[in-house]
RNA sequence: GUGGAUGUAGCUUAGUUGGUUAAAGCGCCAGUUUGUGGCACUGGAGACCGUGGGUUCGAGUCCCAUCUUCCACCCCA
């Protein structure tokens, strides 16, 4: 295979078959968001290099290796987003919403890029929703944000996702755990894997989350950031526990969870699935107090969270999770020869300005090959066309279900069409509830 | 970026110690009463065996390189 006729690697084609379940789950998340007073924002899939740089943080990994960054030919350095949390914020800045009725509450679904090396749940191309809630400095606000993304993954029917979440505090308290941590490492430093004795000057805070086994067992006994968090910061995810205690949300504290992403601060949490292998974060996110004003806007503290559409897919997959089918069609009119044909175009465009999901032959095949074509595709009616019932104006309407055949008016077909489709769903309800 | 596995028709796979026109099932197309689907039967189309080199009289089968896909590290959604 040659390139003109393979996918750019770690990119995937949603095919018809899928597409219907990507629509189903896309539906839920914008109308879960609504319910909790989001609405959707579409930003541009790239953005000035420097927007990232500036939000997501220099020293990242995502903005020092996995950007898919060029130059255009104005000679501006321009990045495909890596995530949408930079732009959001960027454009609540630079279009004022943040300058209105505070608190702004935003949602999205886009493709996010990074150049990584392909694995399960990990693409160069992936889709993200997320919510963007700013101006709102309160743990009510976590709280809300936290149970916005759990209802989103109740409402597609997600089963056994665990909420971990955490506290990594503000600058100021931030500053006095790196210290105590860099401490603590620095006395077993022989211990530590080579990445992570890099990692101890850098940010001392990811050797928490190292997965080799003597790293994070020497992590179980390091000092834990709540216990340095300041008096607010504390009060702050006291809060925060206290308001997902009251509405019975199930979470776990993880004092290990710590975001790549430079601009949290405080809250952060994750929602883990064990059933899609190593890239398990299904969702994550957290507050961001301080990156609007570092993006030069106003102080208005906020947070939100991303949820990664392909690994939701993944769970749902190996949760063996049906998602509803939408019937494809309606009715499928086989016609035999040239007069049915044209007569077949004229219902068909009549029948579909009356929103029925019609379909006819348009490859020149027999009657037999049609109807197979009409099974195929799941149409629930079909009606053959010929001389005879264009003659007599009647045709007879066929349930492929039950094979019943009922006679109807050519002149008035959307309306015999419209009472046979609702007896038949009214049937297919009854049988279920018998 | 590092490591392991993989690559034969649209899909899932078979292909014996290298030996003539590379198989099968599903799918697709067409027929089996010339105006009717689901079942069955018959037939047909469809593969430069990932790509490029090499070894050999001869390679889908062996060697090297390269790419893809998958899995893990790393990172994160």
């Amino acid at each position: 295979m040659s390139e003109i006729n393979r996918a750019v690697k770690g990119t995937n084609d949603i095919l018809p078959a899928d597409s219907y379940k990507w629509q189903f789950v896309e539906g839920k998340m914008i109308e879960t968001a609504r319910m909790f007073g989001y609405e959707e924002i579409r930003v541009p899939v790239f953005e000035h290099t420097e927007v990232f740089k500036r939000s997501v943080g220099d020293t990242t990994d995502v903005v020092q290796k996995e950007m898919y960054t060029f130059d255009d030919k104005g000679g501006r350095s321009i990045t495909l987003r890596p995530e949408l949390t930079a732009g959001v914020v960027r454009s609540a800045i630079e279009k004022g919403l943040v300058n209105g009725a505070l608190p702004q509450k935003v949602c999205y679904i886009g493709g996010c890029y990074r150049y990584e090396k392909p694995q399960a749940g990990r693409l160069r191309e992936f889709h993200q929703f997320g919510v963007e809630c700013m101006g709102a400095p309160s743990p009510n606000a976590d709280a809300e944000v936290i149970m916005l993304a759990k209802q989103v993954l109740d409402s597609v029917r997600i089963e056994k996702i665990s909420l971990e979440i955490n506290s990594i505090g503000c600058p100021e308290c931030r500053k006095n755990y790196q210290a105590a941590l860099k401490q603590y490492f620095t006395e077993n430093i022989d211990t530590l894997c080579g990445t992570c004795k890099e990692r101890l000057d850098r940010n001392p805070m990811r050797i928490l989350d190292c997965k080799s086994p003597v790293c994070s067992d020497l992590a179980k006994n390091a000092p834990v950031v709540i216990d340095y968090l300041c008096d607010d910061c504390k009060a702050h995810f006291e809060g925060v526990k206290s308001h997902l205690d009251a509405a019975g949300v199930e979470y776990t504290v993880n004092p290990h969870i710590v975001r790549g992403l430079d601009y949290y601060t405080r809250t952060v949490f994750e929602f883990v699935s064990g059933d899609i292998g190593a890239q398990s974060t299904v969702c994550g996110g957290g507050r961001y107090d301080g990156l609007i004003a570092q993006m030069g806007g106003p102080n208005v503290p906020s947070l939100g969270f991303g949820m990664g559409i392909e690994r939701l897919m993944l769970v749902l997959q190996a949760q063996n999770t049906e998602l509803p089918m939408v019937q494809k069609c309606d009715l499928y009119i086989a016609t035999m020869g040239e007069a049915a044909a044209l007569k077949a175009t004229k219902l068909c465009y009549n029948l579909r300005n009356d929103g029925f999901k019609v379909q006819t032959d348009i490859v020149g095949r027999g009657l037999k090959a049609q109807m197979k074509f009409a099974d195929k595709i799941g149409a629930a009616y079909t009606m053959v066309l010929g001389d005879s019932e264009i003659e007599a104006d009647t045709a007879k309407l066929k349930n492929m279900q039950s094979g019943e055949e009922i006679s109807i008016g050519l002149n008035n077909l959307s309306d015999e069409l419209f009472a046979a489709l609702n007896k038949a769903s009214l049937d297919a309800l009854i049988e279920v509830l018998d």
